[in-house]
DNA sequence: TTGAAAGCGCTAACAT
DNA sequence: ATGTTAGCGCTTTCAA
């Protein structure tokens, strides 16, 4: 790899100049510009980034952190695709992180993203009083979070109306004659879960119902504990008739169990689940979720972090879309 | 965030006796030691990665590239997960990029990641003949190249037996009794592909059959592809009877198609995939597939590619895994 | 319009 | 055992 020094001795001029051509600097003199251009050509020069990040804090190093509980989770996916392809436009270059609902995972990444210099960075923290990321805000670091806020940080926040999206889904169910119906939570301590729990509970008391503490199970989030946490629930004395499910991989794991179990859906058990996914139409049944606007959330964060790098003093935004219940065959 | 400078000062010792605590330098006395590692922790020091990286071009930096065509597809994500384990034991963080089966996104990607001064590549080339990947390949950076390989190039290669995974899909269906079976192509230009058309052929011819082009579709490898090109195969006067569907996303977006014209599957047609998912049972009917062990890919890929930086020259290997006809209910 | 030179934070000789 | 110093490749004054 040729270096700025390389490019200047080739084109006869000193390295400032190079700098300012590769800069698009104002004053330099077009015969000049043409011969380090050739040079550049010549050498097949690529500038390193490190130096630049390196020499320049203010200056912009173009990269951004994006961390991530579980990339294993389609919604994460889509999240990552929306902010790479805001990024890739601006041209920012993305490290991505994902630290498997493992703290200490996410610490040794932060600590990474730190020491990389990036510009800042996109997080969907561990829980609401993450302090792994909560100490990068501190920092000053730019931040906007996504999926979950921190509770009493002033920070730019893209999230989905988690509360509503629930109480209609549920209110659906209700509304269908479902009479006993379970929540398959997420972990609890993420906000995201809280509030579709509060959904959840609204709906019911809402409908003149009493809710039924046996039937709200809390898990992990992941694909294994909605196999189990379901499997609970269908063991019961008293199963329930319909469940909702807290996410995308949740609901996988439960419509495994029921199918384990050969009962008929939505005759002997219902499900609606929280995210819906591009394949959903073809599952057995065709699912009933609630969308979220996946790809938009990414979007959206990585437009409102662009923002806050170049304009750092900007007062926090908190940005909240729409949930849509997409109706199926499950319910 | 402070440097190495404002450590040595509040330790009162210079700049290299402090970068020798940090190193596990051998000579350094017990006492100074100990004033280093209370100024480190007082100031919570952080080494600066990038300046690191500028320095030493021989030390390692510790990062690595992983160059992916879809992260959509599962199957890239099970690999993503197993390269991730792999680093994070050994101390390596990792840039991952998407390039969406974009070319010019895919240059951009690797352009960077040369800036970045990356200690080596793990990549799914966009074809055999990828001239982004071969450029760095001939500069000399470690790479190894998992799912596809370059044509007439001499690198570490993990991939799977994509035409035997095919073979026994397919023999499998004929010897089910099914006639006419057809092939739903991803990517025309990439050798697991043309190693999985090779596969279906070999099945057919060797059970005394004839294959009929009219049945083999070439498509992009994503979920459209998979919607149209089944549409077209039910749409003919004389359809198939069975459908081996390439990858992940084209058997998903084929099983769409099927249920949108309320086919039965598999009476009145059968359909097996390649690339088992984690929720395969879960589809309608649960899906029968030719499994690859994704995981394992990732992880050997970045084994190998660790042990080339530190000894590349060490001559390249080519692992071949196998894959697994799991049988559902889908034929 | 151009160049010289300082310095970003670090490692690795080389000196002491 | 510890310190001094020369860069790594770049940006950015300051001078010419």
């Amino acid at each position: 790899m040729s270096s700025l020094n390389d490019v200047a001795r080739r084109a006869g001029v000193s390295i400032a100049t190079v700098s300012r051509v590769i800069n698009k600097g104002s004053n330099v003199n077009e015969e000049t510009r043409a011969k380090v251009l050739k040079a550049i050509k010549e050498l097949k020069y690529q500038p390193s980034r490190v130096a630049k990040r390196l020499r320049s804090k203010s200056a912009s190093s173009n990269l951004i952190g994006l961390l991530i509980p579980d990339i294993q989770n389609p919604f994460y996916v889509d999240v990552l695709r929306g902010v790479e392809d805001v990024a890739y436009e601006n041209n920012y270059a993305i490290i991505m992180c994902n630290f498997a609902q493992d703290e200490k995972k996410e610490k040794m990444y932060l600590d990474i993203l730190q020491q990389e210099s990036i510009d800042g960075l996109i997080a969907a923290p561990a829980h609401e009083k993450d302090p792994n990321v909560i100490k990068l805000l501190n920092d000053g670091l730019p931040i906007v979070c996504v999926d979950r806020g921190l509770t009493g940080k002033d920070v730019d926040v893209v999230v989905v109306n988690n509360r509503d999206g629930a109480y209609v889904a549920v209110d659906h169910l209700i509304k269908s004659g479902y009479k006993r119906i379970a929540y398959i939570s997420g972990q609890k301590q993420i906000p995201s879960s809280k509030y579709r729990e509060m959904g959840y509970r609204d709906a019911i008391e809402d409908n003149g119902m009493q809710v039924d503490v046996e039937l709200i199970k809390y898990g992990d989030s992941k694909h294994r504990s909605g196999v189990e946490l379901c499997e609970e629930l269908l063991a019961m004395a008293n199963p329930p008739d319909a469940i909702f499910t807290g996410n995308n991989l949740i609901t996988l794991g439960a419509l495994e169990t029921i199918h384990k179990r050969e009962l008929r859906i939505p005759e002997e058990v219902a499900i609606v689940g929280f995210d819906d996914m591009m394949w959903s139409i073809s599952l057995n049944p065709p699912l009933s979720a609630v969308r979220q606007p996946a790809y938009e959330i990414g979007k959206r964060a990585c437009e409102l972090l662009i923002q806050r790098i170049s304009d750092p003093k900007r007062s926090p935004i908190q940005m909240t879309l729409n949930t849509k219940l997409i109706l199926r065959k499950s319910c």
